[in-house]
DNA sequence: ATCCTCCGTGTAATCGATTCCACGAGGAGG
DNA sequence: CCTCCTCGTGGAATCGATTACACGGAGGAT
């Protein structure tokens, strides 16, 4: 592969030049820079970014470590994450941890590694100390979705404290009155919010939580399956189910579902994260959904800010309630419009929300 | 950040040492092994990656360019492609094509900038002069899913040919007789494959495909939901829709519910590419499956064998038919045990497949 | 005792870029 | 006409690792 030295030699000029032309330097002449340009098209010269990495100390690289890759929500996010690095002239290397602490510091390890210029972390658990580690040496870093509680590292999240009080509002109006949640791990914030979240939803209306209604899950499928199996051999199962992610509730839908039982006519579901499936499913589920795209791009570029040397402030974003019919009909059942909804692509149609 | 030179002067060693304990050469002593680590450990010393990439010429960095991150299908790709690498101590840098040529190759390039050890390309298009360069230049490559006809380059892929025969045949016994499909850009291989693995399979059944019965789509959701309202404004409409990819088919399941029709008592719908959703929609889908996680790992060790020099075979391997209600009842419609499958995770129960 | 090996180690070149510094030419100002 | 800038340019150091080569000392063979 051609280096600088052969564009070098081709244009008749010297290294420094070639490097001039191409970092566009004011001081060439528009002659040197023509001929140098040339020879990088005669042989097809793409600058060896590792050379260039190694002497700028920058690699124009974001790493995000994500807690699941097979969840839509983070891969949307992901998404998102990219497509405005790219715009800011970053590249974006992706880590799923498959919510596996140890996965996640392999991750975190290898992209410290490899001196990325900053660091997109989800975190799945409470005090990695890599991540701690990285915090104190300085390494740009931003929280998205998760974060770790005490550690000054901005986070960019979405707030869902209202959006679970209008769904538990949405649950007591149409008569649910034994609300259950599948909780995601106490290691996470996500996890442990949620349920706070909840719960108080709950107190304001005077109804309780027991615990025998706090289901453990770990923001996987099987983990749903098992909580919603649980609260089925109560003495007195819940009336409806509040799964803390998408995954979670497609278990606890096949839970119900193997024991022969409706949603909703036996049993409410609802789910924290729209995702574009819910629309389909047998019943449509209502769910929690977050500006997933507003919360890539405001991650990113509290990054950006963080790797320029500035200290951007954490953003939270509002999260909101769609109502679908997996909890009962309360609305006219009908579709009011025949939900042209698929919340997916951002195309032409401005997704119908209710 | 502490470098080798400054682990070197811990030591009490030349930095030549250090590098040999780095890589476990084998001259050197006990004593100065233990020397050296101990001071690796004082001083939290991690190698520069960059540094070493570019004196070894070699990033031990895999790139996978795929075409859409949003589509599940892809994304369980990634993540096998993504866990076989790891094990074979390579990592994985991910670029997402959104199914757009440019980006394409804007990630190829920027992968191959980075100086990755091997690419693993699911393409967009037919003939991206970028990736034709690539070949010329004897970088490591291995097509995935897709390839491009006429280039020497491994294949590692699924056929579905005969998984396409039984869906037709399943689709003509339970007496549908129109049958329709909506197609991949013709520039993908996977999109002009699957129209004429459906239509000789008609053809095996004296069935004809009319070409108001194939829908040109772009394996978006968007896209599908186009292509299922042309069908549904023909005079005779089709009986039933073959989607040849899961967001199309999600794409024409809203169309047709958008119409006020059933699936499947007025249209059946059946998709290439299974998905845990499948399961949960309603109805449940009929799939054609794909073995993901063996085609991610099979793509990763040709690459592998690629990369080592060697010219590693393509590789084929058979997806197949997953009967569900999408079609029709041809089975008894109690479900045989309660489905218990979301083909997720290859978690302990070994996935319901009929 | 002498010589040859082998072993452990250090010095320095190297990978491919960027960039500081010096230098010569040419133009402006005195 | 001389001096001083400015501009364009090239030489060479540098980033942090790996590794070829040289070298001294210890141990074995003769």
């Amino acid at each position: 592969m051609a280096g600088i030295k052969d564009v070098a030699a081709e244009a008749g000029v010297s290294v420094a030049t070639v490097s001039r032309v191409l970092n566009d330097h004011p001081s060439v002449s528009p002659a040197s820079r023509a001929r140098v340009l040339a020879a990088v098209a005669a042989l097809g010269y793409r600058p060896n970014a590792v050379a260039r990495s190694l002497r700028t100390d920058q690699t124009r690289t974001l790493g995000l470590v994500i807690s699941d890759v097979l969840n839509p929500y983070f891969t949307s996010l992901a998404r998102a994450v990219e497509e405005e690095a790219r715009t800011l002239g970053y590249s974006v290397i992706i880590g799923n941890a498959d919510e596996r602490p140890e996965l996640q510091d392999h991750h975190v390890r290898t992209l410290l590694d490899r001196r990325i210029d900053g660091l997109l972390v989800s975190p799945t658990d409470r005090g990695s100390p890599l991540i701690l580690d990285a915090v104190r040496a300085a390494t740009p870093l931003v929280f998205v979705d998760r974060w770790i509680p005490g550690v000054e590292v901005p986070v960019v999240r979405s707030d869902g404290r209202a959006a679970v009080r209008d769904l538990v509002a949405h649950l007591l109006r149409i008569g649910h009155r034994r609300l259950a949640i599948i909780a995601g791990p106490a290691t996470t914030t996500t996890g442990s919010e949620r349920v706070d979240a909840f719960r108080t939803a709950l107190g304001e209306h005077g109804v309780a939580l027991p615990d025998a209604y706090i289901g453990q899950g770990d923001f996987q499928a099987e983990s749903g399956r098992r909580a919603a199996e649980r609260f089925l051999d109560l003495p007195e199962p819940p009336d409806a189910v509040f799964a803390a992610d998408n995954l979670m509730a497609l278990g606890a839908l096949d839970a119900i579902r193997a024991r022969g039982l409706s949603v909703p006519d036996d049993i409410a579901l609802a789910a924290f994260d729209d995702i574009p499936w819910f629309v389909h499913t047998d019943p449509p589920i209502t769910a929690i959904a977050q500006p997933t795209d507003e919360l890539g791009r405001a991650a990113v570029r509290a990054l950006a800010e963080r790797i320029a040397g500035r200290v951007p402030p954490s953003v939270t974003l509002p999260a909101r309630l769609v109502v679908r019919r997996s909890c009962g009909a309360e609305f006219p059942p009908a579709p009011r419009r025949p939900d042209p909804s698929t919340p997916h692509r951002s195309a032409p149609n401005p997704s119908a929300r209710t």
